[in-house]
DNA sequence: TAGTGGTCTAGACCACTGC
DNA sequence: CAGTGGTCTAGACCACTAA
């Protein structure tokens, strides 16, 4: 059961750089020696070389710039807390928890508008596909890191019209604009899932195709059991830790 | 920014051998054609070839057996749900939970025995190191399918002694015995992230080292809140689904 | 044994960056 | 321009599987 093969030279080589940007030999932010550099000090092809950081890439350990070098990277972990019950989906807002962890948030409105339902949010939110829904995309940044996207949709009829999503106060705010609106918010499901990021998400959030992103899916369903919004969010698995926390009984 | 550069030869590969996996050309189970046969069809080196399985093996489309073939991945989609409140961490066990899916599980226990707390439980469980804990592991299968990972920790002075993860009933019958030891057990806390397998992880669920796991480790705490029990869960994250759902205030 | 996948080389060419 | 990383080849050898 290839229980103690030797290990591959090129994991090696992984095993050697991993070791040394933990011990600190190599800090945040610094460049790794070049791949023909690291091919003579180890007595191995290039070809093999970039094996080994293709390794570290998807770890998420190393981000590469083309033509620039390998850099260490810098990954300020950063953790999402629901506290259950606590009277609304957010225990705290996005910018509440990173200024708590010392962090300079921004959340850039990117996109609001009314779209046709694509059939995912249609299923999601138990409407036909192609209903009219109002899209909110918003990019969200920790000093210049990308760290989070988010895009909510809500049925028109719901919404009464964009406006709602403005301004742009995060969920605690939308839900008691809806509630004033009629629709009270109830019940929460939010679902986790790991995949491999879009071209386009991988561009945003700076990541290889190899690595992989958690999408938290949350719909909020109103007293009559209706839901009322869809949200989708993208974390770049490797930065954030997800925590829910309740009482028994 | 690389934005229309134009897509590497393995990476077409890869798109073309993902679409015709998805397309169903090869059902799950099936062989894809060897690697010096994909060479000849695409005019391509078996290693460029090779790179392009990594790809799919990465995402979990395919399993590869050294010897035998590349295999296409049946990905047995599991769902694991949270209701809050619900009396107990679990709204439904494991067991229950695959069976509800039409699935057979079996979760058989591999080890339990009393042993000084390694550091990261020691934190959890807010002890001093090497203090003795009760811990319990168990693997579990949906069919003949390794899916899960399950390994706990108790104090071995809230746990009395061993017998108390006996007989194996889940978390339920656990905390109801817990109670009766006057150990009421009243919040929880699940703290959710992505990484690599160890290479023992690796080999049990039959997962690359590229490929990521979801550990969700979980803390019980007493109406005194001291921690009583902490839970490792390690789920393949291309086969699971999580989901949290809860009413609100 | 023949067929499978995994690794490695020596050399090449390309694309991107920064001077 | 020189230096960086990314891809590809032709050929080789190894380890594992199955007959």
């Amino acid at each position: 059961m290839n229980v103690e093969t030797p290990r591959a030279r090129y994991r090696q080589v992984a095993d050697e750089l991993r070791n040394a940007i933990k011990r600190g030999d190599y800090p945040q932010g610094e460049a790794l020696p070049s791949q023909p550099e690291l091919a003579k000090r180890y007595g191995l092809n290039q070809t093999s070389i970039n094996r080994a950081i293709a390794l570290l890439r998807a770890e998420g350990l190393v981000r590469v710039e083309h033509g620039r070098g390998a850099f260490v990277q810098e990954v300020p972990t950063v953790k999402r807390v629901r506290r259950i019950p606590r009277g609304d989906a957010n225990g705290s807002s996005f910018a509440e928890e990173m200024r708590k962890a010392g962090l300079e948030p921004r959340s850039p409105l990117v996109e609001l508008k009314t779209v046709p339902a694509p059939p995912v949010v249609a299923e999601r939110l138990a409407i036909p596909e192609d209903d009219p829904v109002v899209m909110r995309k918003r990019h969200m940044f920790v000093g210049d890191r990308p760290v989070q996207l988010a895009t909510s949709y809500m049925p028109l009829t719901v919404a009464g019209d964009e406006s709602i999503a403005l301004p742009d106060t995060g969920p605690t705010g939308l839900y008691r604009r809806l509630a004033e609106r009629g629709h009270r918010i109830t019940r929460f499901v939010e679902e986790i899932e790991a995949r491999h990021p879009t071209p386009e998400e991988a561009e945003f959030l700076n990541l290889t195709e190899a690595q992989q992103i958690l999408e938290v899916t949350r719909i909020a369903y109103t007293a009559e059991d209706t839901p009322a919004e869809t949200v989708i969010n993208v974390f770049p698995s490797q930065q954030w830790r997800l925590s829910y926390e309740w009482t028994a009984g």
